[in-house]
DNA sequence: CGCCAGGCCTGCACGC
DNA sequence: TGCGTGCAGGCCTGGC
């Protein structure tokens, strides 16, 4: 389930495969993922060559001679380099056949990934164009975290998984970061103060530079790897651990819902 | 066998 | 009325 630090692992692990790479053919399997593959693709990227891979949120976007691809994985999508000629698994639905006879394949299962193109800037894409800040960069902090949760009476975890609010922390990091900060993820949002959402914000950012930390070392075994990059080595505090006992007060942690979603927490240490 | 996890868009209902 | 906000549904499959 990938969530930023998974993307940017993602992000890492490609860099050097793809950088200045030409690309020679494209595969399309299926018709759609979330949304059609854009028919145009394999008629305009054979030729084109990736400048770069870069990362906004959970999205990852290719940045190409004339254009740029945008890659989402969804809940289950993975990204690999492979020898070309490599055969495709069930769940294998976009390859890009590189110049150096390897080639960058989407896996997605539960195909709720995405691959969009789009001629001008990434940015400037409706998808990417509404995120909120990116929470490892300068412009994120707890001011600015404080200033825009004013008018929202929403529980302070449902607007933390809100990509407009901050972009790129799902629900495993939300319930992580709120731990570590010691907020109740029930809280309304409105209510928290700016000393504890400078708290929230240094939590945030921890939370995701431990887990990319965590990826970033089995990054090696990315490319040809069975697995997707493992976080097995990751130590949640709270997240699928009801019942367990708290790592900082020894209380059981437990599971509310909160739109739909598993929240899990220490009641004693978050208030 | 049925349920649920996950991300995030869309459409709708609500209140100021 | 309009807008921001918040909720629920939908997409899909593997794993329990």
């Amino acid at each position: 389930m990938p969530e930023l630090p998974e993307v940017e692992t993602t992000r890492r692990g490609l860099e050097r495969h793809l950088q200045d790479r030409r690309i020679e053919d494209v595969t399309v399997r299926i018709p759609s993922l979330r949304w059609p593959f854009p028919p145009q693709l394999k008629a305009i990227l054979p030729g084109q060559r990736i400048a770069r891979i870069r990362r906004r949120g959970k999205y990852l976007v290719l940045d190409c001679s004339r254009g740029q691809v945008i890659l989402h994985l969804g809940m289950s999508g993975s990204l690999r380099i492979l020898s070309a000629g490599t055969p495709p698994g069930p769940h294998d639905h976009f390859d890009l056949l590189l110049d150096n006879d390897t080639l960058l394949r989407l896996r997605d299962p539960r195909r709720f990934g995405a691959v969009l193109w789009t001629e001008t800037d990434a940015e400037r894409h409706p998808l990417l164009s509404a995120l909120g800040p990116e929470p490892l960069e300068p412009g994120f902090d707890g001011k600015l975290f404080h200033a825009v949760t004013r008018g929202r009476r929403a529980p302070i975890k449902q607007v933390l998984m809100d990509a407009h609010t901050v972009a790129g922390v799902g629900n495993i990091y939300a319930n992580e970061a709120l731990f570590r900060a010691r907020i109740n993820p029930r809280t309304p949002a409105n209510r928290i103060g700016l000393s504890r959402y400078e708290r929230l914000a240094a939590a945030v950012r921890e939370t995701l530079l431990d887990a990319i930390q965590a990826g970033g070392s089995t990054l090696r075994d990315f490319v040809g790897a069975e697995g997707n990059p493992g976080y097995f080595q990751q130590q949640y505090f709270v997240y699928g651990r009801i019942g367990q006992p708290c790592r900082h007060c020894g209380n059981p942690i437990r599971e509310v819902r909160q739109g739909q979603r598993a929240t899990f927490y220490c009641p004693r240490c978050q208030k």
